[in-house]
DNA sequence: CAGTGCGCACCGT
DNA sequence: ACGGTGCGCACTG
């Protein structure tokens, strides 16, 4: 309930900062929330943290500072749409970040709905989904899957957050004398992001993508922080080496998680998404952590090798690239059968199971309750799920993304190659 | 003094 | 050229 309040305050007064050309800053936006409406700033500090691991809020370095993004807000660049095949390769991956932040001027992709949509879907999401559980549920999920082995990458972004330590006295300025509010860990790793700036010091390629959006800051996960300005720099000399002695990497996770995704990488795509591999971390793991759950793999799109291949060439949770190549092909096959056929002959059901066996039982609920069957399915646009469904935003974003997209996507080419 | 408005420089596309 | 960002400064209550 606060909660999404809490996300109503934190996102107007990021935006009101944004009007207002100041930094949305930690500093900022706890004092704003404080004067608007009496938060204390603890509180504020710690909901924000909750909505940038929902990704409802992005922290941002930018300029050597931290900076906190509405997410629906943000737009990405002109990407201009890369070219169908580079689109298509990074697919789901990208635009999944992209898209959502992005003008919607994918090549596939309906356009996406104006921020205003988003916005609006995710205060929604929460309200009618509420579930505070279950965002508390994601969220640890995630924090506890950080350390899980295969993906450090994934971790990287979460296991900060999860952390979290609210009471601790942060000072994301540096000295902050005001509220003494205590997201130690996203700061600070954001901090030592903004090493980033010095692209001296920095590979080539991470730097740029560092340097120019900021988005980086999910990579910056790390632990270290900062706390001066000339610090950063120290930071970022040593972030560059060492990269963070926790194992994880916060600063090369663009690159990790992009070979992760696929080897398809794309590393020149960096700068233009630098959300992603956050995010794309992000996807996988909590659809890794669900199917573990259940241990009936998505089997659905798999109808044709197509699809299998787009799999293989998007990322995948473990699981599913296990699916696909480790030797459950049996299983695939009969899945192919039933499911596959046709998406256009999918029933209400069907729909739903698929996505519960994806990882989104609850969401899927949701689409029984609007009736989706595979037609409907095959008919439905990015604001359709994002806000049409009454979902949280994170979960339709991934369910958007990686399956309903990757399901029509499969199937008209496959209808439309015939 | 806090909050606000905004010119301007900077940067990436 | 264009748009986003935010510093720095002036203004307001």
């Amino acid at each position: 309930m606060s909660e999404s309040k809490y996300r109503e305050w934190i996102l107007d007064t990021i935006d009101s900062l944004r009007s207002r050309k100041a930094r949305p800053d930690l500093e900022r936006i706890c004092r704003m929330v404080r004067r608007r409406h009496g938060s204390e700033p603890d509180r504020t500090c710690a909901e924000l943290e909750k909505l940038i691991r929902e990704q409802t809020v992005l922290k941002v370095n930018y300029k050597g500072s931290i900076s906190y993004r509405n997410a629906a807000k943000v737009q990405r660049r002109s990407r201009k749409k890369d070219d169908v095949t580079t689109a298509a390769r990074r697919s789901a991956v990208e635009e999944a970040s992209h898209s959502d932040l992005s003008n919607g001027d994918s090549a596939f992709g309906p356009v996406d709905p104006d921020e205003e949509d988003l916005e609006a879907d995710t205060s929604m999401a929460m309200d009618t989904d509420s579930n505070a559980e279950e965002e508390g549920a994601d969220e640890s999920r995630d924090g506890q899957d950080g350390p899980s082995p295969g993906r450090p990458d994934a971790d990287a972004s979460m296991r900060c957050a999860p952390v979290r330590a609210i009471s601790a006295p942060c000072s994301p300025s540096g000295n902050r004398p005001g509220p003494g509010c205590g997201p130690v860990s996203g700061l600070d790793c954001a901090s030592l992001l903004k090493a980033g700036e010095r692209p001296s010091s920095l590979p080539p390629s991470s730097p740029r993508a560092l340097t120019n959006n900021d988005w980086a800051y999910h990579s910056a996960v790390c632990p270290t922080e900062r706390q001066h300005p000339g610090m950063q720099r120290d930071k970022a000399a040593a972030s560059k080496p060492a990269i963070h002695s926790p194992a994880t990497s916060p600063c090369t996770l663009n690159n990790n998680v992009k070979k992760e995704d696929g080897g398809q990488a794309v590393e020149s795509g960096l700068s233009s998404d630098q959300l992603v591999p956050d995010y794309a971390a992000g996807l996988q793991e909590e659809t890794r952590i669900v199917s573990d759950g259940r241990p009936q793999a998505l089997s659905l799109p798999s109808d044709n090798c197509t699809l299998k291949n787009k799999l293989n060439i998007t990322s995948f949770p473990a699981e599913e690239h296990s699916l696909l190549n480790g030797g459950k092909d049996n299983e695939v096959s009969v899945k192919k059968e039933n499911m596959s056929q046709n998406l256009m002959q999918w029933t209400v059901a069907d729909v739903a199971s698929y996505f519960s066996a994806a990882g989104f039982p609850e969401q899927a609920v949701a689409f029984r309750t609007q009736e989706i069957d595979g037609k409907s399915l095959l008919l439905m646009q990015r604001s359709d799920v994002l806000t049409g469904l009454s979902i949280r935003l994170g979960p339709a974003l991934k369910i958007y993304e990686r399956h309903v997209k990757v399901l029509q996507r499969t199937h008209f080419l496959e209808y439309e190659d015939v």
